[in-house]
DNA sequence: TATCCAGGAGAACGTTCGTTCTCTAGAGTG
DNA sequence: CACTCTAGAGAACGAACGTTCTCCTGGATA
């Protein structure tokens, strides 16, 4: 099997359980039984488990902002046309997708949150994952913000927003705090353009 | 030794050390060595690891709540008796509160969102005690908004700023996160007035 | 003083798990 | 066909850890 193929299924049943049950909950016994790879074909592509925590943490980053832009791109489109205003739903649209997402049956919180959260004291490695997804995270929202022509400021509430969504998502298992979210972010735009 | 200290002395040093590198990190040996007692008594008092992690959570629940409440409640006397406004500042004051938390040098984040994301899919008890946890802290805050006049939909909004605060501040190991979010609760405050 | 027993120190046990090793089969190559 | 190399299956190894057990000390009691 091609080396290629059988990095993405390793990480393919990475990301499944890990995500699903934690890092530590996850044994490479039961990464190899997912994945159909042999131990050896394993520990050659990812020489240590947390190498393959990395990876997947990686991959799943780079996925997770790519379908987010996309669907927001999507508002420009399906939007309103007739309305220029859709700069500022660009930034809303963001927390209709993380509604859908917090909907999803196996929605399971953030990654890098639990992550964060499980490993973060341990593996520098691991906490780095963390803080680069934040950061790409926060720059899209900052970049939404500042081409609707908004202060920058506004895209660390946003941000804020986001994650508390995020986070209050996945203790409560309730898709609400999107909806909440958003609330609060448009109040926050409205209030740019009157203050 | 009386029973209550020793479980005060296992409490102290659980929370120390499960709160600093995570839970699954700590070994029941280190809590021994820790608390200075022996793992018979360990066992005597708390049957299991998990019963330790649950009432360390929910001790740290109490104590958290009641250093919170008892900052928000010094404004009244502190602040700004001139002005009747107090009501939101008490509001406000939850943000200064966590962003002296967040400065502390130990301060590593969301006791309850860490133990979350690291237990919350394998143990229900830890999930439950978040749970409690996060409703009791937005309860809270629900009625400090109202005592305010504003409206409940606020507090979801300052909850999920706070809750985004804490785990930014976490990740970026800042304090910034508190001031930002308490820079969107003043708008959000605002906003109400206008509205 | 003899007895009893709670409690301490830490060894021991059994399991889990990350990682490596062994053995074997089969495919490619002269 | 012989030879070699890769890779699979899974046993094995060593460490860590939750939990229990053993042994012993020291104080309380009759």
């Amino acid at each position: 099997m091609d080396s290629t193929v059988a990095t993405e299924r390793a990480l393919d049943a990475a990301e499944r359980l890990f995500y699903q049950r934690g890092v530590q909950a996850v044994g490479m016994d039961d990464i190899r039984t997912a994945s159909g790879l042999s131990l050896k074909r394993l520990y050659q592509l990812f020489p240590a488990k947390e190498r393959l925590v990395e990876a997947y943490l990686e991959r799943r980053d780079v996925r997770w902002r790519q379908r987010l832009a996309e669907y927001v791109e999507q508002v420009d489109q399906h939007g309103h046309p007739e309305r220029p205003a859709a700069a500022e739903d660009r930034v809303l649209a963001v927390f209709d997708w993380l509604g859908q997402w917090f909907a999803e049956p196996d929605f399971n919180g953030c990654a890098w949150i639990n992550s964060y959260g499980e490993l973060g004291a341990t593996s520098e490695p691991i906490a780095r994952q963390g803080r680069l997804h934040k950061a790409a995270f926060k720059d899209y929202l900052v970049e939404l913000v500042e081409r609707a022509g908004l202060p920058s400021s506004l895209g660390d509430h946003v941000f804020l927003l986001a994650e508390g969504a995020m986070v209050t998502a996945a203790i409560t298992r309730s898709a609400d705090p999107a909806a909440q979210a958003a609330q609060a972010a448009r109040l926050l735009i409205a209030a740019c353009g009157k203050g």
